[in-house]
RNA sequence: GCCAAUGUAGCUCAGUUGGUCAGAGCAGCUGAUUUGUAAUCAGCUGGUCGGGGGUUCGAAUCCCUCCAUUGGCUCCA
């Protein structure tokens, strides 16, 4: 007899080789039937593998990451099991479970699959998941298994399996299908009722440019048709969301081909928005002590030979541009860093005058591949709100702590709560990839991990993500159809100070060479702009809405009080618009109701006699009549609260 | 940059096997209506069918090529 122990610190006997199964089964039927796959002593396992030891384990069900995780990996079987099925001879590359479904990169040889295949595939996908056919564990040796993949000519898998260790290697079994994987999966495939294959895409092998690009199919399955039903349901209106369309509609920026692409262009309420964020982040940051600065959009080459950004970033660079009678080249600025260190060393500097505050909204070009680009999340000409903090080493970590500060408070502000956030470590196996002695990084790697912790940050650590000049940390959102952008940035930089040789005189007399820190609360305003919209569907708070209410008169004979109502209200300063038109009332209350316009006011007969006007919120309908004095002060009521927190 | 798909009026989209196929709705303009909380009616103006080349008696439709967009890969704010 064996002692398996429960989360809740229950303990079982079971009887030597029980499985996770079995033991789903001994407390309820149902469960029995739920399970996907069991934790067994943090390893996650098959539910069909024999335990036979002392054990603690996790039962998972669909609710549960990990029993999705199983469920779609699995369904990445069934997957690949239809596409050898229907392609004979196609090679396999790797086929994990992700996030929202799975996918699998093949080599289908000279034949190419488009989206036109993907039908097709997934009614295979079902004929054979409703073979119900059982996924069967084989531990084999290395030999055997690079043979029984030689043997089929799959190099793919041959090759992952030659940087595998002998005695770790698992084989999986599902009908005809056999694959390398270390598993766990489903008992069989008769759970999987609901089958989308969504996209396909090229991808390369191993993510490597320079190696054969395979074809990547993704999938997502269910073990319910309804659960697919409202997950497609859950797209549609993601898309509904997307900042491209909304962008488009509301009239914020658009894209031309003339100016090229990958180049924004702001149009009025959009740059009105833009402006109404970077002057918030200026209030914030003229309180916090940054000082604004200039520079302009170009700079001489030379200049980024000393930061090291031509070395790394050149290939990435727009081409030099040329000056007609000398020799000299200059860059568009692919960042504002050098140009700041530049404004520091031009004059001396005393520990007394530090930490120093450079903020500048500074605007970036960067040649990204044309395949990059994407709506205004990743563009080629975009606007940082860059600052760079000088301080002394000793003054770092209040400095991160005042800048993390910065960041959550305009998180706090925009309501954007499912942000998360990572502390980007150096990998200590690989000193050569980064410069600074060990004691300075150890230092500042300790000052963010405290700092973070004592700013109650639930940050995720990864080793040997950090730049080559410094420790980071980084925060991230999702948009709309959960692809995640980096937003904010704050960056802990040894190489600059020393590369541009920045100095500053010491309580001892010595120069000493500063610390700086490269921040960017929003990242860039063209990707925070993209993130707001998709997180608010374009409904903005009042605060930063372009236009906050518009006047509906009822019919034209109301125009003129209209007209008055509008100018006592701009007067207050309320953003407010008429509509005129020679339209009904419905139709108008409609047409601005989709322009998501804050609040609408209906003035007829009744508001002009009573100098009032009827509310109406957007998206909550008609909150009833108010005087013009009450109506401001309404607005600005919401307006207070919004700022205020 | 690579793989795949897409590209028809300002926007959203029809256009069947190449032969009155250049259309619809919305927007815009004009007029009628003078409107009370999510679409009043009528008329009109919009397009070298992404650009270029080719096949054909004839191309939005077939082929080539370039450009852009979309979904991914690599990189990154």
């Amino acid at each position: 007899m064996i002692e398996i122990t429960f989360p809740d610190g229950s303990v079982r006997s079971y009887k030597s080789g029980v499985t996770g199964w079995e033991i789903a089964k001994s407390i309820s039927p149902r469960l029995a039937k739920e399970v996907l796959s069991v934790t067994v002593n943090n390893e996650l396992w098959d539910l069909t593998r024999m335990i036979t030891h002392n054990a603690a384990i996790i039962l998972h069900k669909w609710e549960d990451p990990e029993g999705k995780h199983t469920f779609w990996h699995t369904s990445a079987h069934l997957m690949a099991e239809a596409l050898e099925a229907l392609y004979p001879g196609i090679k396999f590359g790797i086929g994990p479970a992700i996030e929202q479904g799975f996918y699998y990169d093949v080599d289908p040889g000279d034949i190419v699959i488009t989206e036109h295949d993907l039908p097709e595939i997934e009614k295979k996908m079902y004929q054979l998941a409703a073979q119900k056919n059982v996924l069967i564990r084989k531990e084999v040796t290395k030999d055997e298994a690079i043979n029984f993949f030689k043997k089929k000519g799959d190099q793919y898998k041959t090759e992952l399996i030659g940087e595998l260790e002998d005695g770790t290697i698992t084989f999986y079994e599902l009908g005809s299908f056999t694959d390398l994987c270390r598993g766990p999966h489903l008992q069989d495939t008769s759970g999987i009722k609901a089958i989308k294959l969504l996209s396909i895409a090229g991808a390369y092998w191993r993510g490597d440019e320079h190696r054969k690009q395979l074809t990547r199919i993704y999938g997502i399955t269910f073990p319910k048709k309804s659960m697919l039903e409202d997950y497609l349901t859950m797209l549609e209106e993601a898309k509904k969301r997307d900042h491209r369309k909304i962008g488009k509609e509301m009239e914020l920026f658009t894209f031309s081909q003339r100016v090229g692409n990958g180049l924004p262009l702001w149009l009025p309420k959009g740059a009105q928005l833009r402006e109404r964020l970077e002057q918030f982040l200026k209030k914030v940051q003229k309180v916090y002590g940054y000082e604004p600065v200039i520079t302009p959009h170009i700079g001489q080459k030379e200049l980024y030979v000393t930061s090291g950004h031509y070395e790394k970033y050149g290939h990435d660079s727009f081409k030099p541009i040329h000056t007609p009678t000398e020799g000299e080249e200059f860059l568009l600025k692919p960042m504002n860093c050098p140009h700041h260190c530049e404004i520091y060393r031009s004059k001396p500097h005393s520990y007394r005058d530090l930490p120093i505050r450079y903020a500048e909204f500074g605007t970036v070009y960067r040649y990204e591949q044309s395949g990059e680009l994407h709506g205004l999340t990743r563009v080629r000409g975009f606007t940082q709100d860059d600052a760079h903090i000088f301080c002394t080493p000793d003054q770092l970590k209040e400095e991160f702590a005042k800048v993390i500060e910065i960041v959550l408070y305009i998180f706090k502000t925009l309501d954007f709560e499912n942000f998360e956030s990572q502390i980007s470590l150096r990998d200590k196996n690989q000193p050569e990839k980064y410069i600074g002695s060990d004691e300075n990084w150890d230092k500042a790697e300790q000052a963010i991990i405290e700092v973070t912790s004592e700013k109650r940050l639930d940050a995720t650590i990864e080793y040997g993500e950090a730049a080559f000049y410094g420790p980071k940390l980084d925060f991230m959102v999702k948009d709309a159809l959960g692809r995640k952008w980096q937003l904010g940035t704050i960056q802990v930089d040894y190489n600059l100070p020393e590369r541009f040789d920045l100095e500053y005189i010491g309580e001892d007399s010595q120069k000493h060479r500063p610390v700086m820190i490269h921040r960017a609360p929003f990242g860039s305003m063209e990707r925070f702009v993209a993130v707001l919209i998709e997180h608010t569907a374009g409904k903005f708070p009042l605060w930063l809405a372009p236009d906050q209410a518009v006047i509906i008169p009822v019919s034209e004979k109301f125009n003129n009080y209209a007209q008055s109502v509008l100018k006592s209200l701009n007067n207050s300063d309320i953003r407010t618009l008429i509509d005129e038109r020679n339209e009904k009332v419905g139709k108008k209350i409609r047409d601005n109701e989709l322009k998501h316009i804050p609040y609408l006011l209906i003035v007829g007969e009744k508001e002009q006699i009573s100098k009032t006007v009827s509310v109406r919120k957007q998206g909550e309908g008609d909150l009833g009549v108010m005087k013009l004095s009450e109506f401001v002060k309404f607005i600005n009521d919401e307006l207070d609260l919004q700022l205020k927190h």
